[in-house]
DNA sequence: TACAAATGCAAAGCATGCATTGCATTTTTG
DNA sequence: CAAAAATGCAATGCATGCTTTGCATTTGTA
């Protein structure tokens, strides 16, 4: 899935680490949701979200999610 | 985590079964969002909100989240 | 240039989301 | 009341989120 997390990261400035650190998570889990290797747990999502002062839908993109 | 998901399909008028046909799930996976047993992934949060037409945070409740 | 900080990336293991099956109980409806 | 629909609930197994460790490469800075 992808996300606006890098970019949201530079506008804070920060280190991936940082992020990591201010959303209770290693380094490892936020370079994988920035690269696509797997999505966000759904409190891990409200976290970040909550982090940048954004919604989960601002945050994360789910145009690919299929629709039924 | 808590949901207004047994409030929502009453308004709608959906019976468990019903809501995991719509969304692509089976209907134990919304028997265990519904009674707190687990929290839903983040693409599936998705499609319940949307099927009700709310957003992701006006479905689940993240008041349990802790601060970081 | 030299060093430090930041990022990329991979493997193994644990934790949790979800499917599947199955049955018992409750609720609805004819 | 009788049958069907809806819900509760448990066990097993697979898929995926996340951690941990470790090292190589890139980027920033003195």
């Amino acid at each position: 899935m992808n996300t606006r997390i890098p970019e949201l990261r530079k506008q804070h400035k920060l280190s991936q680490e940082e992020l990591a650190l201010a959303v209770g998570v290693t380094r490892q889990t936020i370079t994988s949701l920035e690269c696509g290797k797997y999505t966000a747990s759904l409190t891990l999502a409200y976290k970040i979200a909550k982090y940048f002062g954004l919604t989960i839908e601002e945050v994360f993109d789910f145009s690919d999610v299929e629709e039924f």
